[in-house]
RNA sequence: GCGGGUGUAGUUCAAUGGUAGAACUCCAGCCUUCCAAGCUGAUAACGUGGGUCCGAUUCCCAUCACCCGCUCCA
């Protein structure tokens, strides 16, 4: 099989349903996405795993759904407000692009350009003709500021005050709720906050299809515990995000750990879970060790207790937060990247199919009448009742052969084929999309059958 | 944001300074009793906006989008 190219499974999502390309018929959006029918179920039931693994299975572990819209505050106890802004300056010469403070502390060391207004780093940067450190020449453009935060504005006017951000990281929301959460669940540490929502960054940035978007859906859980017991828990969340992903279908072989070494303002210790796309290793977990930092923040910015009483102890003390963030439109994007397949039939001709894991298929089933006219009423019958307990697909156009096909490139795990013998002894064929075996089943044990078959 | 490349039906391609042709797909009908069969018919495109020209899909400019390489990545 040739090897799977990003034109080639963009252009699968396309043609099948999956992934469209934003804004399409204004000529799109950069670096927008939607999900198409086959896109957004698949989505949906990529969460319901991770919510079953992440949050159903494990003991002490809830689930929130916290406002994109957070109070201006939020984001500059988190530091998102400081440092989402970078003044950022470029060669005029060589087009390259520097981050003015930076430019100015590695020119020279007692400058202290973190003290500095823009205005000054840009007199600083002219008056000692500060060198541009990739071509030598110094004749730059003048500081722009990048916040990637998106802005709007609440009220009316739009005036400095009423700025509020679409929120740059999930995260903050489970911070806030800590104690609501504690409260509220009669909680005992250590235990976890989950989310599952969108976040938003504006990035200018290229993207390799749904990778890298300005408008982006995380799935993460905060653990709270005790200092002493974070490197622990790092280390086994770790694990288990790598084990969700392999009972996802994904071998081993495609995922690799990455310990970052810069780390973020906030971190202790980072460490990325990256999965081998088509394009090249990309990051689709993030674990990381976010200390006390954020609740310490949090209860400085919001004058607002952050700690939690001990019952064993009668200590009281902020809790160490353990971060594990799964990115949903990646793990999406993964899925399909591993998912799909070009085989080569015995009769020399190619199918393409979706082997995507059956809890994940946008499908769970396909009906199809061997023949409309003979077994289309039956079929549908079948159909209707079928759509009770699963996502069912119905298709009476084309040859069977041909129907086969289409559902392989879904991803629809089972096709049940309505014939005669589902008319004089009530049975039906199923035909299996990754073996190609058919069994034959008794209309009484299909709901069962399938059942059975696509649990996660 | 920088450099390079590419934009014609859903997809893959073609032709043309005088408004575009095909294959596959899709849809309808006929036929067909299990892995993209056949026949008939139908729908469907010049990314967007300017400019030059009697006339632009074609030439020029801008813009938008995608791809490759940088850069960035809390």
């Amino acid at each position: 099989m040739e090897k799977l190219t990003m034109e080639k499974l963009v252009n699968v999502c396309k043609t099948y349903g999956f992934i469209f390309q934003g804004s399409e018929i204004y000529g799109g959006l950069a670096n927008t996405w939607d999900y198409g029918p086959l896109g957004s179920r698949l989505k949906n039931n990529i969460k319901d795993a991770w919510r079953k693994r992440f949050i159903q299975e494990r003991a002490n572990a809830y689930e929130v759904d916290a406002a994109i819209l957070m109070h201006p505050r939020v984001w500059e106890a988190s530091g998102h407000v400081a440092s989402f802004s970078d003044p950022l300056i470029d060669c005029k010469h060589c087009k390259v692009r520097h981050r003015a403070d930076n430019l100015i502390n590695d020119y020279d060391e007692n400058a202290h350009a973190d003290g500095m207004t823009q205005d000054e780093m840009v007199a600083y940067i002219k008056e000692h003709k500060v060198p541009c450190p990739n071509c030598g020449k110094s004749d730059y453009t003048d500081i722009r500021q990048f916040n990637l935060m998106f802005e709007t504005h609440r009220g009316v006017t739009e005036d400095g005050k009423n700025k509020v951000y679409l929120r740059p990281e999930n995260a903050q929301g489970e911070y806030v709720n800590f104690l609501n959460v504690q409260r509220s669940m009669r909680a005992k540490l250590p235990f976890s906050i989950g989310q599952v929502g969108k976040a938003f960054r504006n990035e200018i940035t290229p993207g390799n299809f749904t990778f890298r978007t300005i408008e982006f859906e995380q799935m993460e859980y905060q653990t709270f515990c005790k200092e002493g017991m974070d490197s622990e828990l790092y280390d086994y969340f770790k694990e288990y995000a790598k084990q969700f992903f392999m009972d996802l279908g994904i071998p081993e072989s495609k995922l690799r750990y990455h310990d970052h070494e810069k780390l973020a303002h906030y971190a202790k210790a980072a460490c990325d879970i990256e999965y081998d796309f088509c394009f090249g290793w990309g990051e689709i977990n993030g674990t990381h060790n976010r200390t006390d930092y954020d609740l310490s923040r949090h209860q400085e910015y919001s004058s607002t207790s952050q700690e939690y009483l001990d019952p064993e102890t009668n200590e009281k003390y902020i809790p160490y937060i353990i971060e594990s963030t799964v990115g949903c439109d990646r793990l999406v994007l993964a899925i399909l990247d591993n998912s799909y397949a070009e085989e080569t039939l015995e009769n020399g001709e190619t199918r393409e199919v979706m082997k995507i894991h059956p809890a994940l298929a946008p499908y769970k089933v396909a009906v199809l009448p061997l023949n409309k006219k003979y077994h289309g009423e039956k079929a549908n019958e079948l159909y209707m009742s079928l759509s009770k307990h699963f996502t069912t697909a119905y298709d009476e156009t084309a040859s069977i052969g041909k129907r086969y096909r289409r559902q392989d490139i879904a991803g629809t795990p089972f096709c049940v084929t309505v014939d005669d013998e589902t008319l004089n002894n009530q049975t039906v064929t199923v035909r299996n999309r990754d073996t190609m075996e058919q069994d034959v089943v008794a209309l009484a044990d299909l709901e069962t059958y399938i059942a059975s078959r696509i649990t996660f």
